[in-house]
DNA sequence: CATACTAATTGGACCGTTCCAACGAAAGAA
DNA sequence: TTCTTTCGTTGGAACGGTCCAATTAGTATG
């Protein structure tokens, strides 16, 4: 019953020779003879031979593994970088070992823990939830690249995000375009993205002389808060809500809705993040695109070079995200 | 420079006693002294002491670790099963290892080796086109749970699945109690799932007298094939569409949309999956609420149960599905 | 024909754990 | 006192690979 895996040796006794030389056969070394190769390869197919991970990371002290923690993988911005750094590090013959912590913050310290058990050789985090302090910790024992995220400075970690500040600009500039003025932000909560984001706003507004009209109101990442905090917008009756993200622009448009409103003919609604959902017809929303998997890309970019060379200075990588032009926004009302 | 990672050795030698003293005390054992625990503690915390998990996989060969392999994550409902299984996975415990292969059926396999490689002591596959010859394969070495498919009989393979069949029937009685005879089903394409799905319409269909009706199109399980389906199902004049799941079905809307009819006035839809997607209010769909999270966590259930006792018996575990009424049906239309 | 060299193969140390058999010291029983 | 027990502790053998230095066989060079 379930016999215990074949190892090295047995393919060595199987095939006649030492386990020396099936290790050098199976890495595909050249000088094995080539009826030595045959038999080998033969025995390790008919005993069903796999290579045990474990061993060879302990002994070669290499796990060829990249540990990535991602917040939620319900929010489909998080599944779109996966699959940009996924490829990539394939390619470059990296397993990633993927964990979510839920949303308990104690617990993600545990899977990083985890993770660093597991001898990764580099560590991809997307959580806009960890501090900083924590990551500085992480990235002196290996190499660290945090994505979507521009708040840690650190000479040990990389950091690939969108610029969010010439993001919000394009979001105001196009809401100013077709002449809005009374634009209200709702925020996307307590994180380090959201209040950059609400600095863009700020930033925007002000420079379209706007200062003035600036509100923001405290809102959240998800469908439920973006309805209640536009909900609340609602009361002042803005022309164009610029929300923190698209599942919250998502919920905000049930407001308006549910208020009796049309959207973009009463009030413009303009998101941010450019998941692939608002692009659904039915929701059709306008948002600030990321280069979601682009910043995948990148990240593991930034991760096998410092995987390589260790001693290189840390980057932080900006992309530049763009205006995606969609149906909820249009022209303001003339009131 | 990145000095080594310290290993038990050096706790060891750091707090003046054996290793096998330290690995006693560092596991919880009894019968340390309380001096020497306090000693090899503190030693252990200044050094920044992490085991290795490869070294401890390797030494009680029991990594302690679930392989999963998930299909495409960008489909929320695979996001929710995860959920599901994964807290209930680690609090036993368990780490999970989790894997991807994007569209490459190829690249599937592969993944599969990997986790196999890393000594994975079970596998939950979520993933309709795997093979049952691959299957069949894998569950000799480790013990395997298939997730939402219900086509795999053996032995030696748990299947965790919502009763597909009877979840179509909820989804065209309420179609019929609402008046529709002239019910189309646009199909999720060449796949298990999706063949079950089609031969649970037609049976409900029959039922319910209406096997004159029946008519299948076929789509697939994206938003754009949805789109598709709906445009061709729409030159016979259906009064309601029967999607294959709720992304499929969310395309189909639009292409009613865009055909300048109304959801559900002129025609009704209905989805299948129960992705929290389908609650935003701008789609609110009405579907077949598959209980996502407790598929996740019935799979974490049996592979415990697999991993804890190998000999019993596979089971194939049956959940049933219910019907979630939101907007996109109503009354069929009085011709 | 000895010598040098190359090609193919091998034993053994090592990676960082766990775990078991064995050990010394202290304590209890005879 | 001597013999068991118990407690705390220890060395060393696994686990399954990799890799280096050493060995043998075979071939070319002088």
């Amino acid at each position: 019953m379930s016999s215990n895996r074949p190892t090295i040796r047995d393919v060595a006794t199987k095939s006649g020779v030492s386990k020396s030389l099936v290790a050098l056969a199976l890495s595909g070394s050249p000088k094995v003879s080539p009826t030595s190769r045959e038999r080998i390869e033969k025995a390790a197919l008919e005993l069903g031979y796999r290579p045990n991970a474990a061993a060879r990371s302990l002994s070669v002290r290499r796990s060829r593994t990249i540990g990535v923690l991602i917040l939620d993988l319900h929010n489909p911005v998080f599944a779109e970088i996966l699959d940009g750094f996924q490829s990539e590090l394939r390619e470059h013959g990296f397993t990633t070992m993927l964990v979510t912590a839920g949303d308990n913050p104690v617990l993600e310290l545990n899977e990083i823990d985890k993770l660093l058990q597991f001898q990764v050789e580099g560590l991809i985090l997307i959580s806009h939830r960890l501090p900083a302090s924590v990551l500085h910790d992480v990235s002196v024992e290996v190499p660290t690249v945090v994505v979507t995220r521009d708040d840690i400075v650190s000479a040990r970690i990389d950091t690939v995000s969108n610029d969010d500040l010439a993001g919000m600009t394009l979001a105001i500039d196009h809401l100013v375009s077709l002449g809005h003025t009374d634009i209200v932000h709702l925020s996307g909560g307590d994180n380090p993205v959201s209040h950059l984001r609400a600095k863009g706003y700020s930033d925007a507004m002000t420079a379209n002389g706007l200062k003035k009209h600036i509100r923001i109101v405290p809102g959240g990442l998800t469908e439920a808060k973006g309805y209640r905090a536009a909900a609340e917008a609602l009361t002042h009756r803005p022309t164009a809500l610029c929300v923190a993200n698209d599942i919250a622009a998502i919920g905000a448009i049930a407001a308006i809705e549910s208020a009796g409103l049309r959207v973009p003919e009463d009030v413009s609604v303009i998101g941010y993040d450019g998941i692939t959902l608002g692009a659904l017809r039915r929701i059709n929303l306008t948002t600030v695109g990321q280069p979601l998997t682009e910043l995948g890309r990148r990240a593991a970019e930034r991760i096998l070079d410092r995987v390589h060379n260790p001693t290189t200075e840390s980057q932080r990588v900006h992309l530049s995200a763009e205006l995606v032009v969609r149906g909820t926004t249009g022209p303001a009302p003339t009131s």
